[in-house]
DNA sequence: ATGCCTTCTAGCAGAAGA
């Protein structure tokens, strides 16, 4: 029995609704973390996605952000916000027990701050998101369970996932404070799916629609999953399904799949 | 060197994204 858990910035659900209705119907996963839902919780698409099989849980927001959490299986004891964040307004977490057949995984789907223009309070709001995300994790990681936090980081781990890293120096996605973040979880003991099952150079999530960069590969791999060591040890593959970028009205970024013994 | 494109809301332009 294996259990699949997909993360996807979906880049507004309503306005891609057909499309990703098909994406979700190819990648056929029993977990789907989607980001960038871009709409409040009853304006979310439910009858159609529980249609396909899924149980739904959102933590909207109109216009910006906006998280949910799909499954197949039962969801339970949802949390939605990250901890830490007073009068932070932005819905960019959520966080759920699957009921997975093989036993329970905790599975968080997040969407990270851009951060862009460095030295200003969105770089400072970005990088003190990613503390709260550490503290959470490390609370989390203490329970020695299944836990996956699925999404999109906003932040290129290395060189090795820019198609041309020199053009992303002072970005806020490659700054060494942000890459220092993403480090900090792995440095706890979480490990980087991509990294542990495949780790090639190149493997892009996310394309810019401007200046032909799908066309041309100009990518980048900025969505995550990051996965407790109870996670990491079941573990079988991960795949980056690149067919949805190739798609009639495609997200920006594309699902990245990662399949466990859960 | 800048903007390229797409989304949103609002309202026929501007912000945000990455």
């Amino acid at each position: 029995m294996s259990l699949k858990i997909a993360s996807w910035n979906v880049n507004s659900i309503l306005a891609r609704l057909p499309t990703a209705l098909a994406v979700l119907k190819e990648i056929d996963v029993d977990v789907v973390c989607l980001q960038e839902i871009k709409c409040e919780d009853d304006r979310f698409p439910r009858l159609e996605i529980e249609a396909m099989g899924y149980n739904v849980e959102t933590h909207g927001q109109k216009t910006y952000n906006g998280v949910a959490i799909l499954s197949k299986h039962r969801i339970e004891e949802v949390e939605a916000g990250l901890p830490g964040g007073d009068g932070d307004s932005h819905s960019r977490y959520i966080e759920a027990v699957i009921s997975a057949p093989e036993g329970p995984v905790r599975v968080i789907s997040l969407y990270a701050p851009n951060g862009n223009p460095i030295g200003t309070e969105k770089f400072s709001y970005k990088l003190a998101w990613h503390d709260r995300l550490i503290a959470r994790a490390q609370t989390l990681l203490a329970l020695e369970e299944p836990l996956v936090l699925a999404g999109d980081y906003n932040i290129i781990p290395r060189a090795d996932d820019a198609d041309a890293p020199e053009g992303w120096k002072g970005d806020a996605l490659f700054q060494p404070e942000s890459i220092a973040r993403y480090r900090a979880l792995l440095n706890m003991g979480m490990i980087d799916a991509f990294m542990q099952a495949d780790g090639r150079a190149r493997q892009f999530t996310f394309w810019d629609y401007q200046a032909g960069a799908w066309r041309r590969d100009h990518g980048i791999r900025i969505d995550h999953l990051v996965l407790s060591p109870q996670a990491a040890d079941r573990l079988q593959g991960v795949r980056i399904h690149k067919d949805a970028r190739a798609m009639e009205k495609p997200s920006d970024h594309v699902p990245i799949i990662g399949t466990f013994d859960l």
